[in-house]
DNA sequence: TTTACCTTCACGTAGCGTTAAAGTTA
DNA sequence: CTAACTTTAACGCTACGTGAAGGTAA
């Protein structure tokens, strides 16, 4: 971090975990906007702040896009409509996320039932092999 | 369904409810291999099985790879071995989809403590808002 | 000069969706 | 003849990883 508040692409992915691809990513996805000083990019903590809701946002399982539309609606001077645009989404998101993890409960009872098969299926084989 | 037991590539959609876009992808990976007609393509019982067990597959999130390698295992004379291998991959897998659930339920928890405290937020701007 | 970063292409991945252009079959 | 169905080819999408080729700063 230098004196100006800014910070390299390596401060960066070393504070955020992340690779300096992803950050040039975002940035083409017009989701960060870092400074130049020449041809390098200065971070600033607004750009930090933006890095901060797009990895929230991507553990939750949003899409990069979906993301931008969220930043967008942070900008300005957030209002109450602002905050409810953003829950409404959040919203819709999170029944998807139940949606997906129920299926994937009864993925893995599924699979748990075909692996008990199994053993009982290899046991049997077993006694059938050595008769 | 012709009389020698073979099905167009249409009525194997129907059958399965997958496109001919997803039936032809799959014959690329290796996974299907119909007989021709001409050019047109007739799926036999074989393929119809292995269709069964690739999609088997997906739902429980093998990649196409992966269900590759099982389908392979599953053609010679399957003997305990060959189980055992199935069942070691499927176990790595369902270890993988236990963290994926975990991860996603984390998630769901956080996003619902966020909507909890955006509701609070809300109704305490619109009294600010209304003094 | 070397060393260490930085930059911009640009192709590869997974699993198909989606035209497009053209041949075949009923 | 036409409608319906088929074929191959090939680019699009998501979120980057992974070099390649070269610029630049200490």
């Amino acid at each position: 971090m230098t004196s100006d508040d800014t910070m390299t692409i390596r401060a960066m992915c070393e504070a955020f975990d992340v690779t300096a691809r992803a950050l040039r990513f975002y940035e083409a996805k017009g989701l960060l906007s870092p400074i130049r000083q020449g041809q390098r990019r200065l971070y600033t903590k607004r750009d930090r702040a933006r890095l901060t809701l797009i990895l929230r946002g991507k553990r939750f399982g949003f899409s990069l896009e979906e993301i931008g539309d969220l930043l967008n609606l942070y900008d300005p001077n957030n209002q109450a409509d602002q905050l409810s645009e953003v829950m409404r989404a959040a919203r819709v998101h999170l029944a998807e996320m139940v949606d997906r993890r129920d299926a994937l409960n009864d993925a893995i009872d599924d699979l748990n039932a075909r692996l008990a098969w199994g053993e009982e299926t290899l046991s049997k084989l077993g006694k059938t092999l050595a008769a």
